[in-house]
DNA sequence: CGATCTTACGGGATTCGTAAACATA
DNA sequence: TATGTTTACGAATCCCGTAAGATCG
């Protein structure tokens, strides 16, 4: 019934179309003019019907024959362009990637990453959400984005999370508020006396800083949704924030100081998060690789040099 | 550089692709699960990558392999329809037959033929063109036609001219003309005294007769290029005609008398001519099986009952 | 430990190439 | 007769199935 066809057959049976000729067909086929006369023969059985006439002298298509050259040539083409698709992913030459990565890390750290991604794999498009941890677990799940990295842990089955880095935070400060006096680290007890802007969403951040006061609290004077309001008022000496310190591209200021803060425990951890039961694309893989390599180090915006890669075998 | 790629690969492919456990989709492809563990091996050498994540106990799809498996669908399913559309051509339940048909045929003769051929293959789209002899033979030689009837022999060495059938003439006449008077065959001399009507355009009959009447000619009263017209003036008795016998089924009329004539080689010969470079497509060779079958006999207008077919091997 | 995929290997079918036979202009 | 296709046949290759091995849950 359903019958075998064979990618070889139909290159051998469009050569002697264009050729009508056995010897010259054969030829182009790397054949034996006899293998070459027997495999036409038997593909004209597998399709149930002569496709050529042929004497010693001439080889012409049937009218069969004719329509399915016409099938052949297509079947071909796609067969070729299905496998140089496969091939072509796999060579991460297209394709394409989708991250979810917390805003933070998107801003600052992500776009010369990104960059040098592109170089490597011009082919390879790119789709990045800049979008809050649960979010970002969120469409790893639902096989939205390849990878993430977020605050949190994905605690499903599904997924595999990889320790990423840590993040610490600072408090930034305009230039004339007494807590810019000193530049190194300042203790978080030295932070209660003063009012607080807070970015009201990334509210991982305030949790983190509330469990290391308890039982004291900060005085907060004002929730924001962005990071660069929060520049603005803080550059209007309006209060201080703490901020997580991978952010801090965003107080590169001169009327901004900006410190450390030492506190036991007062650190994030961000994760590297894919789904375990899928193994990444090749293109997503290169991803992958590229990102652990360049974990975001100690040192905001100093990029670590230390190869911490995980490579595919 | 070029691979090899097999509809039984793609089957395997896919059946890997639905059932994602090697043991069933062996089963379902009537192989050994080893050889088929084998034959996906194999594949995925073939395109470059690998389409399957599998461990003991999950066998998925790559990302690859998905981008794949919608070609590989597509793929089998043109290579079954290229293949069923040569199958169907050879069984004659699909395709198309061109014909080139002298007019006195097309219009008598032919119809029930044509009605009985599209009885045996309702699938087959038939072309009939009535034309005269030169334009029959030009369309069979340019490929309009699959095959032609025609009153001339095609002699170009492309052309093959079978001996069809000959064709007898008949006056007709006024019932209240002369000539009505007897009913068996009347010499040709005997037509000179009247005033005749001419077919036009079929002027090889007026050569015929003109040949078989030499030194005498008939006195020409009428020239007129259908033969209805012809049938109309004739039953206004301003004239008799000679016709072929094959078309006297446009005289069939109560006022009307036809009688042959008998005269030493008048008569026509009709050939039945196809292109000898090219060999029929199989509908193309089964209606000129029903053709030769069905002769149009000395008698016109009474079908031949002996069978003279022409049968492909 | 059980279910399932992979590897090893001998036997069998397919396919190849050389050479002779055959066909057509 | 010369060119080109088909047939014949031994040899190499490929593919299949059985059985043992490896791996994951």
């Amino acid at each position: 019934m359903s019958i075998n066809l064979s990618t070889r057959e139909l290159r051998a049976f469009v050569a002697l179309a264009q050729q009508r000729n056995f010897t010259r067909a054969a030829a182009r086929c790397h054949l034996s003019q006899s293998a070459f006369s027997a495999l036409i023969k038997g593909l004209e059985e597998h399709v149930g019907g002569r496709l050529f006439d042929r004497t010693t002298r001439q080889v012409e298509l049937t009218v069969e024959g004719e329509t399915f050259l016409h099938a052949a040539l297509r079947l071909l083409k796609d067969a070729e362009s299905a496998v140089a698709d496969v091939r072509d992913h796999v060579a991460r030459k297209r394709g394409r990637v989708a991250l979810a990565v917390l805003p933070s890390l998107a801003a600052g750290w992500l776009p010369p990453l990104l960059a040098q991604f592109h170089r490597s794999y011009p082919g390879i498009e790119l789709d990045v959400a800049d979008v809050l941890s649960d979010v970002c677990i969120t469409r790893v799940r639902s096989g939205q984005a390849d990878l993430a990295i977020a605050a949190t842990r994905g605690d499903a089955p599904e997924l595999r999370t990889l320790p990423f880095c840590t993040d610490a935070f600072h408090v930034v400060c305009h230039r004339d508020h007494p807590l810019a006096q000193g530049s190194g680290p300042v203790q978080l007890g030295e932070l209660a006396p003063y009012p607080h802007i807070h970015l009201a969403r990334s509210s991982s951040v305030r949790q983190y800083v509330d469990m290391a006061l308890y039982p004291h609290t900060l005085q907060t004077f004002l929730e924001l949704e962005q990071l660069s309001t929060v520049a603005a008022m803080v550059k209007e000496n309006l209060g201080v924030s703490i901020v997580p310190s991978l952010t801090l591209f965003h107080f590169a200021d001169a009327h901004l100081h900006a410190r450390p803060i030492r506190a036991a425990g007062l650190k994030r951890r961000l994760f590297l998060i894919h789904r375990a039961d899928r193994t990444l694309s090749s293109a997503a893989q290169g991803m992958l690789d590229l990102l652990m390599q360049h974990k975001p180090g100690p040192i905001p915006g100093r990029p670590a040099t230390r190869k911490t890669a995980a490579s595919r075998s």
